[in-house]
DNA sequence: CATCGAACCAACC
DNA sequence: GGTTGGTTCGATG
């Protein structure tokens, strides 16, 4: 996705979340490979992010399975994801969620 | 495993 | 031009 504005990517950025099961989530490096950006743009991306109902930016982790920042803060972020059924283990200070969780829209998507 | 620095890229100042 | 993000990766101890 070469030259689209920001707003245009932004409204990409959200479109695709739409499309994250419940119980699943993905992460900002696999969205920034749909996108064309980086991971750190799709993270601004969300936290600019005002509707936080329609839009769930809380379905995105960090790729090493860290469970990442939220708005509203992580412990909220965690107790979403908990009650969409992911389990989310504490080891050391961090909270991550298990491999089996995450998926790549590009499968979804049949982008290949 | 923990910390660090660099790359990332558009917006904002 | 420098800083700033809900990040990532590789290097180093």
């Amino acid at each position: 996705m070469g030259k689209l504005k920001y707003s245009t990517l932004k409204e990409i950025t959200y479109t695709l979340l739409q499309l994250i099961p419940i119980g699943k989530v993905t992460t900002y490096k696999l969205l920034s490979e749909i996108v064309g950006k980086s991971p750190r743009l799709i993270g601004k991306f969300l936290a600019e992010n005002k509707e936080i109902i329609v839009i769930p930016c809380h379905r995105v982790v960090k790729h090493s399975r860290d469970i990442g920042g939220y708005s509203l803060g992580i412990e909220f972020k965690k107790k979403l994801l908990e009650i969409e059924g992911l389990k989310i283990y504490r080891v050391r200070n961090k909270l991550i969620v298990s491999k089996r969780n995450i998926i790549d829209l590009k499968e979804i998507l049949e982008l290949r």
